[in-house]
DNA sequence: CAGTGGTCTAGACCACGGG
DNA sequence: CCGTGGTCTAGACCACTGA
């Protein structure tokens, strides 16, 4: 894995990809000025800058013109709209909030079942697994709506950071225990969507099963 | 449009774009050497090569070292796989291929209906709706599997290069004109992708519907 | 005003492809 | 060997932020 014939801009970005991926350099952090970092890592700011534009594209930096740069946070709207990518049927944001039914310990892993409301209707049912030796002292107050996204949780509460996920799609009959939570009538069709999380070091940190009410809301992404 | 507050990339960037969306530059024409364009367009090399690099990250061109950029050509490989990301559930590729079963105008579009069939059974019906503007003279042959991909035959026979895509997913039951071509049994679940698709310039150049069986395969995303 | 990132340049040198 | 793109540098100058 490790590479000595890499350009010197991939070993500086890998550099500072460590630094942000094991809490040297905490989100929120801010980064030494430019020349400062060039000099420290002993390249010149334009292939420094080569590093942090891609780092930026990774979403693991923000940098601020006049300012500086900072170690991303993850905000309600990013985790939100970036990760969560429901809207309604006519293209419209919609209210959403959820809420935790139950937490258990199966095994190595803590399962959470969520129920995401939309303008005050449960849309959606998850399911989400987590590695119990990286959420130690998972805690979320059951039956009461949460305050932030579960991607911002796992970064302030157990220093995990998202950075990307992989899902897979199929429509299904909805079982007996979605219909319940999401008040289904018997032989409604849900999206199920399964995803795998993963951390800046490209590890799997979340497995989450979502089975969605798609009747009056809909799931949209981008291909480029 | 016309902002003249853009950099120099971003502007050179733009007269790039514009000669691989008119045609001036069709689609396996190799570009002029970075120093004879840098030059033409009154920009450094490096400069030029910035507006490049981001052609390049949206696939519209191909740059090769040693040899030299030339514009993308759509490959069977990349329309199957890039556009369309059906795999088994075991994650694995499957054989594609797809045939058409019906070609009619209705006002201003021409619409199109498909089957895609993976290992020789039909799994997906599609329905696919262009503006007849564009595709004057559509022709392919009915009820005969296809050689190339939609999106090959669109850049070849008409000079339409898609460039990206939206898409909007929900589930749904199978209704009878679904059912029968995927012979499907009456109430089977189907995940439903409404896509538009842009060509270099933006525009929509085609408005899809797909039904997909997800009893065998699954369709997947990357979130980045 | 000082300090930051953003743009742009000119040029040296390297690495690859193909005659 | 030549021509191509790839890397890296040093430095000039611009644009934004905030005291």
């Amino acid at each position: 894995m490790k590479l000595t014939n890499q350009p010197l801009y991939a070993k500086a970005e890998a550099v500072l990809r460590e630094r942000i991926a094991d809490g040297t350099w905490p989100p929120g952090m801010a980064l030494p000025a430019e020349p400062t970092l060039a000099e420290e890592l002993g390249v010149s700011q334009g292939t420094l800058r080569r590093a942090l534009a891609e780092l930026e594209r990774a979403n693991l930096i923000l940098k601020v013109h006049g300012k500086g740069s900072v170690v991303a946070v993850h905000t309600t709207e990013r985790a939100l709209f970036h990760f969560f990518r429901l809207r309604r049927a006519d293209g419209a944001k919609a209210q959403a909030s959820s809420m935790l039914t139950a937490i258990r310990t199966e095994g190595a892993e803590i399962v959470v079942e969520r129920l995401r409301l939309m303008d005050g209707q449960a849309v959606i049912r998850e399911r989400i697994a987590l590695p119990a030796e990286r959420f130690r002292g998972f805690d979320l107050p059951l039956n009461r709506e949460l305050e932030h996204e579960m991607y911002v949780h796992y970064q302030r509460a157990h220093g995990v950071t998202v950075a990307h996920a992989e899902e897979s799609m199929a429509a299904e009959i909805a079982d007996a225990e979605t219909a319940r939570v999401l008040r289904l009538p018997p032989g409604t069709p849900v999206l199920r969507i399964d995803r795998d999380a993963f951390d800046v070091a490209e590890q799997v940190v979340e497995r989450r099963t979502s089975w969605l009410d798609t009747r009056e809301y809909r799931y949209g992404i981008s291909l480029a």
